[in-house]
Order: C-alpha cells, then structure tokens, then sequence
DNA sequence: GTATATTTAAAACACATGTTTGAATTATTG
DNA sequence: CAATAATTCAAACATGTGTTTTAAATATAC
C-alpha cells in the first residue's frame, strides 16, 4: 500500500505529460493516447492509476491547485486579519497581488507549472464541460476568499457591482494566464523590452478597473 | 446558379444550428451529427453545402462577423477623423465603446446573434488551434484599427504598456461574452437588481484599467 | 525463496467522429 | 414534357476515441 516506490514514475510522468498536453490541446484535444505516448507509459497506465481521462484531470489540480491556492488563501487570510487589528480597509491592490502573484511564481519557479497554469487559464472559459466543472470545483472557496476580501477592500461598492467588476478582472487574468503573447506582440509591430513585468501592469489595470469612479 | 431558393433552407437552417451547438459546446465539442440533427437535415448535408465543418465554421463567422467588424470599424474611423478635424485626442471610452456596443446590441437584438457572441467569447480562448485560427483570421484588421484608435486616445503611453493592457481588456470583454453570469452572481448570493447594464459596468472598468496612472 | 499483491503490456472492445459514396429525389431549364 | 442540373438521402468508410480485458512481469511480504 506504499505508494511511493515504483508508482510515481509512472504516474508522475503521465501527470507531467498530461500538463503539457492539457495546456496546448485542452482537455477535450487531448488523447489519452498521446498523453501515454508522451510519457513512455502503456496506455492503459491512465485508467489503471487514476480511473478515468477525467480522474486524471482532477489529479492535476490536485497536485497544482491545493498547494496554489493554500499559498492564496493565506496571504489574503493574512491581509484579512492585519486590517481587523488596526482598523483599517484592506487595500485592493494587495488582495489582488495576493491572489495572482503566487501563480506568477509558480510559473517562474517550477518549469513545468507553466504548462498547468496556460491550462486552468484556458480551461477558465473552456467550452468543454468537463474541464470547466474539475476546475470550477477547486476554485469555488477561492473565489469566496477573494470576493470577500474585496468586499473588504471596497466596502461602499454595491456587490452586483463588486460582482462584475470581479468577473472583468478574472478574464483579464485568465487571459493573460493563457499562453505567451510575444508572437502576438510581434505581429504589433513592438519590441519587447519589459522594464514593467506583466504582473504590475496587470495589477496595475485590474486596481484601476475595480476601484473606477469613471463617469 | 441561383442560391435563392431552396438552398437557403437547409443552409441557414445549418447555420443557425451550428451557431447554438458551437456556442454552448465549442467548435471541437459539437459533432456534425448533433448540428445536422438540429437542424433537421441530413448529415451529409454540411460538406455537400460547406465541404467541411471548418467551412461551415468560416461561414458562420462569415454571417455576423463582417457585418459586426464593418459597424466597428465605421464607428472608430468615425471618431478618429472627428479627433483628427477637431485637432483633440480621441476619448479612450468612445473608443472602447465603439468596438464593444455593437456587440451587445447585436446580441440583444437579434435573437440568434447571442449564441454567436458567446461563442466568439469563448473561441478567443479555445484551445482547438482550428476555432482560434479562423476566428482570429477574421479579427485581425479589427484588432489593428483598435490598436491604432487606442493610440490616438492615448498617445503617450509606452506602446508595449497599451498592447498588454489592450489584452487585458479583451480578455475581460471575451469572458464576459461567453455565456451568462446569473448562475454564479446567485452563488454569491448577489439579487441582481441592474440598474447599470453590463456594458457600461465592463466600458467604466476598462477604461480606468486602460487609463490607469496607479501606483 | 516462495507466495502474494501490485504494476505493466498488447490487444481488443464498443462507440463516436468527419467525410464520402452512389442512388433517389427534387428543381430548373430549354 | 423531357433533359439536365442541383439537392437530399441512407449507408458505409476509415479513423480516432476512452476504456476493458487477460496475461505477463515486477515488486513486496512472510
């Protein structure tokens, strides 16, 4: 019943080719044959360790999401309780930094996050139903966490209003999350030189948005 | 040679079918059986009238994306050559409006459009290659004249600063677009009572993020 | 070291996919 | 009306899909 011997290469390697897969193909372009091709593994290796094309799918949020979102949870958790102690509002832009920069972390950090991040990003707006419900599941308490805290940091906005702007600001992100847009950057015409990561300017957009006055 | 007669039945029927499957299960998610089944014609019927799904793919966007990008594009050169006349900068929410409006009166005039415009909402971030390239073959001269409107409006900004903040808009736009939010806004617990629409709630979000100075 | 459980392997299964075929039907034309 | 073209139809085709099966190989435990 140990599972730590003989098990993990193989499930390990079809977790990391899946990731891969899964984040160019989607869930639904993506074969379990050429996830198993990929991972050098027989292709009755997915059923035989995670049940089904879909257990897999859930085993890789497992593996990325919990941690991600623990990392999440206790930063805006943290933010939460600073701005009870001294009495003040939790300021928008670090409840958001909060929630987004461990994903930028993780991707820098560990290669092979990248390709799971490009995935959920995608699998946000997913037109397939499996994926966006596996994803849906995890992200649920999150999304809570997150609405609450804004909720803290903008205690005057009406929350329809909180509601939508919270929508605006994950398409963004999840856009964003979704591949990289240096060849789309190219076909602009401009030249990356990157003095401002793409974390702070998204940041910097996603504040503005949610605390608009604009009229 | 005349396709008025009783050609138009069945190829429309197709069409509308194709719009509302692809729109609720994207372009590799609905098969040619459950679109034809739909429309109630047979199967053979798509490649003897489109040669392929990804023609009849192409001909959907044919149907509401030229005429959508033509009203966009008037609306912006419009408001380009009355900056230009009157020697003043374009306003970046005039600009934003004129591309994003036409689509939400098009969804809420036209009946059939909304599934097409959940459905654009959605192919910006598909992971079929298939659905991303056609969609995005037809948007690209949408997409430069916008780039070049937002330009105008904000001239002094680093390009490479409003080309991310141009995605980060259009992936807030693109998510909004695919489907309806009630499904969520009730699990938050939210009684939307819509006094602002949409629209002006994503224009006011965007335009701060596009105009931001936060630091 | 043998018995037991776990893991891998090749093949087949059952079904869904986009597309093509060739005959039947319908519409158009002279 | 006859001849020709355009369209519809049922059936089949070829391939890809997730999953299951059964036997062989490997690791674990006594």
């Amino acid at each position: 019943m140990n599972d730590r011997v003989s098990d993990d290469s193989t499930k390990d390697r079809i977790l990391d080719a899946a990731e891969s897969i899964f984040a160019e193909k989607g869930f639904k372009g993506s074969s379990v044959r050429a996830i198993t091709e990929k991972a050098g593994v027989n292709i009755a290796a997915v059923n035989y360790h995670f049940s089904s094309k879909t257990g897999l799918l859930e085993a890789i949020c497992d593996r990325r999401l919990i941690p991600l979102n623990k990392l999440r949870s206790e930063r805006i958790k943290g933010i939460l309780s600073e701005a009870e102690k001294s009495k003040t509002t939790p300021r928008t832009k670090e409840v958001l930094r909060a929630f987004i920069e461990p994903t930028m972390k993780l991707k820098e950090t560990e290669p092979g996050a990248k390709d799971f991040i490009a995935f959920i990003g995608r699998a946000f707006n997913d037109p397939d139903g499996t994926a966006r419900d596996v994803f849906l599941k995890f992200m649920k308490p999150m999304a809570e966490l997150l609405y609450r805290a804004l909720s803290a940091a903008l205690p005057d906005m009406p929350k329809e209003l909180l509601f939508w702007r919270l929508q605006f600001a994950m398409g963004a992100f999840g856009h964003t999350m979704q591949g990289d847009m240096t060849g789309a950057l190219k076909a602009f015409g401009i030249e990356a030189d990157t003095k401002v990561s793409p974390l702070e300017m998204l940041l910097d957009f996603m504040t503005a948005g949610m605390e608009s006055t604009y009229k």
